[in-house]
RNA sequence: GCGGGUGUGGCGGAAUUGGUAGACGCGCUGGAUUUAGGUUCCAGUGGCCUUAGGCCGUGGGGGUUCAAGUCCCUUCACCCGCACCA
């Protein structure tokens, strides 16, 4: 018998969907449309197992649907401008373009090399003047709507490098290249107004139950809308007022301090000539812009020396503090503190020897004798030492504390999010230029609509730090389209985000020039009804997008809120990592057992440690490159293998065993079936009269299968999927066939089995379908149907219990009664010996479920 | 720090959602075939006890229940995200 010949095989059934067009689509209303996506990669220059992951998934949903009969779009595209494509500039002094278009072309090859089930005729890279050019115009659009404006912020910046600095650039507070400790900027930039939609990008996500309940969670508390109180402190001695944001007026009876973020705009004036400022300041500034960074250093503070007036109490005075852990971007960036009652808080307090007040005093608390050692109260209670407020709950006096400040003038209850605006300006070179000309004389102009696209110049130079196209010779000097004189372009280039927040609409009509996509194309196949990326993205991209979407149809681009109906978040691939002895990252390819079990370098012998497993990255070095096993093994095995252990949505680690197991299924399902089909009937056209009580039995597996494995998928088992193919095919080689209707059996048993896996395996899948005679193929074969009265037994096998424990199992017709059940069980010696002369109390009695036998 | 998640044999995981814990696979052990090895085939494989059989067992501790991997309380460990990486 001949060896199934991978390698020819996969080839085989990758140019005849080729060149079938097998799933190229257009948009047909006489069938129901499935759009799934899978999310983008960006062209590293590499697929990784992420990838191979990601797009096993979606291929698996595509070949599915489409055998469900779906019109089924399953497109693929590239993310392709970004930071990276910079640093291989500088490095390796090539141009971001030539970079990213020759990875495109290398990772095009190897996703083709998988067998995925893509219409590669709506390939797109964001890099495109004739893809960012549409991005370009919406950006305009958002523009004329408002959705867009400029305001300082701030960002990292590298004082040798001279440039703004990623938060990944920024490595224990200083910059990765120049090593000097980093500071902070604010610079005028560009922002779309997300918080205009916060309220209803919120109120949606209670009715997106096709998303993960935890992204839901996430990005509810992403958005984090909150009540409470904003209001102003007067200032001792002068006229000015600190306004702050609270979310907990009740407590401000037990305030003991006022404190400032160092970005606040009073902070300099407040605190700009006293000694140790300076000092402070660079502190601050030497912790970096993100807000892990923040959070995570140690509190310091700077006493002003001002004071502000307690609100409620007469005569009462505050500090006013500057402390590093007020975020400028939340609220008003101004708090008070009340160090009883949060934990942040207290910790200032004891630094800084500044009063503990309990003012909510736990239920079961005496308010005379409740002090607060090293952990703050944030739980319910009655509030206690504050005048007006006192005896009330948590609840009613935040209420009552408002319509107090209200009443007195200074300040109101108002909503607040932790959403910030998105800051999509970035000082690169790799982007899509934003479409603006300042002019001395007209301000801000919009590029004319005709001059579009505003492209990248091409001759760049990377060897001066900064941005390339602030320092350009010639590209940013351009006249004032609206008074014709000398002006400047901006410089700034679009956040990649903005690329990935509409990507998904421009493969529904992928090649238009006109215009981003054709409204009627987009209204065809969107929303997306499957998208499927990793859980990284559960906030960033999932929330940018759907704040697109919102302000698209709003610019009547679309008609639709949510781009994604369901959403899948895969887990991450992971590896051991390794070692030298030098404490350098190794590659596992380098990496060998040597004769006692240690790991040791390939080459050389020198000893390795291995560390933990984590995600693979580059940076840890703990990579597999998927065109290894691809090469080796083929498409098939792999994609076996990484749907096969682990549920989709939790991490898996990467084996070179499991990958082999995969491999040797594959090679066996052929041999089996080659053995098989010498015997099996030439179709299964001609059902028989009768079956034998074997091949009921056998189809009666064959269609659980069908039935197990098509619920396995649409809820995204694949796991499970795989291990009830490999059970049929179990029973299929076990099987022992007698007569005419067994080998029938048989062949429906393998035909069903091999639809079943095609969307997992589908070039093994479509060589057996041939071999088993068929002119067809399997990628345009419906999926089978199951015939349900063979799902249903009329005998049912279940445990008996007594007190709880095992020790029996009982064989009923299906639906017995309790004396029926209850009789049995006790018939059985296991149980009796278990019961013993005890009494029996109880007999519990769960049809087709359960016995126990409660005794004592 | 804040937010989210995960924990079951030597390993990845399954468990009809409160009802037979360990499906399926990897690994390992023994055997057969072939052999230079791999491949292939058969049998076994949670731990402990001397067996028919029994006891223990789902990160730890406590609870609810006839019954808990599943529900409740508590605790530990690890992983991911945090707005300029994508």
């Amino acid at each position: 018998m001949s060896r199934y010949n991978i390698k020819e095989a996969e080839n085989k059934w990758r140019k005849i969907w080729l060149e079938r067009k097998s799933f190229e689509v257009t948009e047909d209303t006489n069938k129901d449309k499935y759009y799934v996506l899978a999310m983008f990669p960006y062209p590293s220059g590499r697929i990784h197992m992420g990838h191979v992951r990601n797009y096993s998934l979606s291929d698996v949903v595509a070949r599915y649907r489409k055998a469900l009969g779906y019109n089924v779009l399953n497109p693929m595209g590239w993310d392709a401008l970004g930071l990276p494509a910079e640093n291989a500039a500088i490095e390796n002094n090539t141009h971001p373009a030539k970079w990213t278009y020759s990875n495109i072309e290398a990772m095009r090859d190897q996703l083709k090399s998988m067998g995925l089930a893509i219409d590669w005729s709506r390939d797109i890279a964001t890099c495109a003047p004739d893809y960012y050019k549409h991005e370009q115009k919406m950006f305009l659009d958002f523009y004329k709507k408002g959705l867009a404006y400029r305001k300082e912020s701030v960002v990292n910046w590298d004082p040798v490098e001279n440039t703004v600095l990623a938060n990944e650039q920024v490595v224990d507070g200083k910059g990765w290249r120049s090593g000097v400790p980093v500071e902070r900027r604010k610079l005028n930039q560009w922002f779309l107004k997300i918080t205009e939609y916060a309220d209803d990008l919120l109120a949606a996500l209670k009715t997106m139950d096709g998303w993960p309940e935890k992204v839901r969670i996430m990005q509810e508390n992403w958005i984090g809308k909150s009540f409470g109180a904003q209001f102003k402190f007067d200032l001792i001695g002068s006229d000015e007022q600190v306004e702050v944001f609270t979310t907990r007026p009740d407590t401000l009876f037990g305030a003991s301090f006022v404190a400032l973020s160092p970005d606040h705009p009073m902070a300099e004036q407040l605190a700009g000539d006293k000694e140790g400022f300076e000092t402070f300041q660079a502190k601050c500034r030497s912790v970096g812009t993100s807000e892990a960074a923040i959070e995570q250093a140690e509190k310091i503070g700077f006493d002003t020396g001002h004071k502000v007036k307690h609100p409620f109490i007469e005569g009462a005075e505050l500090p006013v503090y500057i402390a590093n852990f007020i975020l400028m971007d939340y609220g008003t960036g101004a708090i008070f503190g009340c160090p009883a009652h949060d934990q942040r808080d207290l910790d200032f307090a004891r630094k800084y020897g500044l009063d503990v007040i309990p003012v909510v005093i736990p239920e079961d608390e005496d308010p005379a004798t409740f002090t607060i050692e090293n952990e703050a109260y944030t739980g319910p209670g009655k509030l206690a030492n504050s005048d007006f407020l006192s005896g009330l709950a948590v609840d009613v006096a935040i209420q009552t504390a408002i319509k107090k400040i209200e009443e007195l003038g200074k300040g109101t209850g108002v909503t607040q999010f932790r959403l910030r605006d998105w800051g999509v300006s970035r000082q690169r070179y790799w982007g899509c230029p934003v479409p603006f000309i300042h002019c001395d004389s007209c301000g801000l102009v919009p590029v004319p609509e005709e001059d579009l696209p505003v492209q990248l110049p091409d001759d760049v130079s990377f060897d001066k730090p900064g941005n390339p196209l602030d320092h350009h010779p010639t590209w940013k000097h351009v006249k004032c389209p609206c008074c014709g004189k000398d002006a400047v372009r901006e410089t700034d280039t679009f956040d990649t985000f903005f690329e990935s927040s509409w990507y998904f609409a421009r493969y529904c009509d992928a090649h238009n020039e006109h215009e981003g996509f054709a409204k009627d194309k987009a209204a065809y196949w969107l929303p997306v009804d499957q998208y499927i990326g990793g859980v990284e993205h559960a906030v960033l991209h999932l929330l940018y997008s759907r704040f697109f979407t919102r302000a698209l149809s709003a610019c009547g681009y679309m008609d639709i809120d949510e781009p994604f109906t369901r959403l899948y978040t895969q887990g991450m691939v992971n590896h051991a990592t390794y070692k030298d002895e030098n404490g350098k990252w190794v590659f596992p390819k380098d990496v060998q057992k040597d004769e006692n079990g240690h790991w040791v370098l390939v080459d050389g012998g020198a000893s390795v440690t291995q560390g933990n497993v984590v995600k693979m990255s580059k940076s840890k070095k703990n990579v597999i490159d998927p065109q290894d096993p691809l090469d080796t093994y083929g498409a098939d095995a792999i994609r076996l293998f990484i749907l096969s252990d682990s549920p989709p949505d939790r991490d898996l680690e990467w084996s070179e065993a499991g990958l082999e197991g995969a491999w040797r299924f594959i090679n066996k399902l052929y041999r089996q079936l080659m053995t098989a089909k010498e015997h099996m009937p030439e179709s299964c056209d001609t059902t028989p009269e009768s079956f034998s009580d074997s091949a009921k039995k056998l189809r009666s597996t064959t269609h659980a299968t069908i039935a197990g494995v098509a619920n396995d998928i649409e809820s995204f088992q694949m796991n499970k999927a795989v291990a009830k193919i490999r059970e049929l095919s179990n029973h299929l080689g076990e099987f022992k066939a007698e007569e005419e209707s067994d080998y029938w059996a048989m062949r429906e048993g393998y035909e069903r089995l091999i639809c079943c896996m095609n969307p997992m395996i589908p070039h093994l899948a479509e060589e057996l379908w041939e071999i088993l005679g068929h002119d067809t193929i399997l990628a345009d074969t419906r999926w089978p149907e199951v015939d349900e009265s063979l799902l249903t037994s009329d005998t049912v096998t279940i445990a008996v219990q007594v007190n709880g424990k095992m020790r029996a199992t009982i064989t009923l017709p299906k639906d017995a009664d309790k004396e029926m059940a209850e009789k049995a069980a006790l018939s059985e010696s296991g149980v009796q010996r278990a019961v013993g002369d005890k009494e029996i109390r109880k007999v519990i009695v769960v049809p087709n479920r359960i016995v126990n036998i409660v005794v004592g």
